[in-house]
DNA sequence: TAAAAATACTCCATAGGTATTTTAT
DNA sequence: ATAAAATACCTATGGAGTATTTTTA
C-alpha cells in the first residue's frame, strides 16, 4: 500500500466518481484507475463497484475507509508537527 | 510520505542503528539512508542524531513516531480487514 | 583501525501522461 | 450519443543496488 493509493482511494470514495477523483487528486483518471487497481490487487478484494454513474464503496471498501482515512490524517498531523515553525505571520 | 519511509523510520527508531535497520527493512544500507533523508527533507527537521555507535531519535523525531507508527498498524490492519478469508485452517 | 553513515554512480520498476477504446444509458 | 472507466503504450522520476569514501570513537 503506497500513499499515492490512500489519497486516490479517499477521493473516489468522496467523489464517488473516478474522473472526479482524479481532478481532485490532480492525476489523469487512468493514472487513478491505475492505483485502485493496484491497490485492490495487493488487498485481495474490489473496493468499488463501477456501474456508470453510480460508483460506490464495495463491503470491503467500506471498512476499509476509516482506516485509510486515519492513515491520511496521520500522515499530515506528522508533517504539521515536524514543521519548523514559522515565525512570521503564524497565525495566518 | 511514503510507506516504505514510514518503514524505514520505524526500523531506525527501533534498532537505533541505520545498518541494523536496513537489515530488517531487507533493503541495502543507503537506501535507507536515503530514504530517511528524503524523509527528513521533506519535514523540514533532522529525525535522528547521527553519532557513531549512538544513533537516537531527535527532539522532532520523538515526536513523529507514534504517529508513525500508527501509520504502519493502520495500514496492516487495512490490509487484515480486507484479505479474503482464508477458509482453510484459517484459525492458524 | 574499525564500525557506521554518507556519497557517487548505475539500473530499472512503476507512477504518471496522452490517446483511444469499451461500456452502459 | 454521451459520460465514465478501462486499456494500450510511452516517458521519466526516483527507489534500490554495488562500490567507495568519510567520519569518529
Amino acid at each position: 500500500m503506497e500513499m499515492h493509493q490512500v489519497r486516490c482511494f479517499l477521493a473516489v470514495a468522496d467523489q464517488l466518481n473516478f474522473t472526479k477523483a482524479a481532478e481532485k487528486c490532480n492525476v489523469s483518471q487512468p493514472s487513478l484507475t491505475r492505483a485502485i487497481k493496484l491497490l485492490e490487487e495487493e488487498l485481495g478484494g474490489v473496493l468499488f463497484h463501477r456501474e456508470r454513474a453510480n460508483t460506490h464503496l464495495s463491503e470491503p471498501g467500506k471498512m476499509l475507509a476509516p482506516h485509510l482515512r486515519q492513515i491520511y490524517e496521520e500522515s499530515h498531523e506528522a508533517k504539521r508537527l515536524c514543521a519548523p515553525s514559522r515565525p512570521i505571520r503564524s497565525s495566518i
